[in-house]
DNA sequence: GCGACAG
DNA sequence: ATCTTGTCGC
């Protein structure tokens, strides 16, 4: 796919200010409301992938309309859509330490009616070390790498890490989002800033509860939301804006417990829909499937590829 | 100074 | 993110 903003492309070489400088602008451009042709019902995932015998193989003709009859081969519908059920990308990272230069492995992963049609990876140099708030100029130059490799176009970007949920609200998944100007949401194992509407802790299957913004997070001016109610700006007695939700996709009946994900918008998605998407997305596991094949493509080409060649 | 801090 | 064995429980 290609990249509509190559501005905003995030650069480590940028100086800690600058690198904020660009994530004011990048939440200025983001959009934090729907604004996709997605249906939580086209990108539902029933069952999750066997990952027990190494990666599912990618099928680049699954989810097509003729793909239960046509041959594998030629004739391209000419003029019309050539698939119907939307891609969804999920996109991880893997690190080899201990070697020489640390090296970074990019994978995405793409989806489309629940299975694999596309993988693609790339490996860099992590040229920056990881600091809170600026993840993305860490990784996500190898993400776009990855991105660019691919020749599918998504309809959907799961990323791992967060999106509005960010001081500047503009983490990970907003930045790869606007660069690519497509629709995104973050999601995250742990909690960057925000506060829970209320306590997370040993909740069941399918609770989930909004995260508002809190004095750790630079609110946007121009807030573009839908559905907010009443006043967020005006020091007076209006709520905190949503900024995301910790959702509980899965949980054990009892014993040990399962921590909740944090989810958030990245860019044209609301805050609302991103947890219906993340929870369709999700098939028993704690991470939606999307992100779990992510992680084990990006595993796999560490092993492989990880002491080959350099984007 | 203290606490908090995605991957 | 990564380094790692066993272990508790359905």
């Amino acid at each position: 796919m290609e990249i509509a903003n190559p501005a905003f492309r995030p650069d480590p070489a940028l100086s800690r200010d600058e690198m904020e400088a660009l994530q004011r602008e990048i939440a200025a451009t983001a959009t934090f409301a729907d604004d996709h042709d997605l249906a939580v019902e086209a990108v539902t995932i029933d069952d999750p992938a066997d990952l027990t015998e190494g990666l599912p193989p990618a099928d680049p003709t699954a989810g097509a309309p003729e793909d239960s009859h046509a041959p594998v081969s030629d004739a391209p519908p000419v003029g019309g859509p050539a698939v119907d059920a939307p891609v969804v990308v999920g996109v991880d990272q893997a690190f080899l330490t201990e070697e020489d230069p640390t090296r970074a492995v990019s994978a995405a992963v793409a989806i489309r009616a629940g299975t694999v049609i596309e993988y693609a990876t790339a490996t860099t140099t992590p040229s920056i070390p990881y600091v809170p708030g600026l993840l993305a100029f860490r990784e996500g130059k190898p993400i776009c790498a990855a991105l660019d490799a691919l020749d599918a176009d998504p309809d959907l970007l799961v990323c791992d890490g967060s999106g509005r949920v960010h001081y500047r609200e503009a983490g990970l998944a907003t930045h790869v989002g606007v660069c690519f100007d497509v629709p995104s949401v973050g999601v995250a194992k742990r909690l960057l800033c925000g506060e829970p509407d209320e306590p997370v802790d040993g909740r069941p299957a399918g609770w989930r509860t909004p995260i508002r913004a809190d004095d750790a997070v630079e609110t946007a001016a121009g807030d573009d939301d839908a559905g907010d109610t009443g006043a967020d700006d005006t020091g007076g007695g209006g709520f905190a804006p949503v900024i995301g939700h910790a959702v509980q996709s899965r949980q054990y009946p009892e014993s040990r417990r399962i921590n909740p994900l944090y989810v958030s918008p990245g860019h044209r998605v609301s805050a609302e829909t991103t947890v219906d998407l993340v929870e369709a997305l999700c098939a028993g596991y704690k991470l939606p499937e999307p992100t779990r094949l992510a992680d084990a493509a990006a595993d796999a080409a560490k092993r492989d590829d990880g002491k080959a060649e350099d984007a």
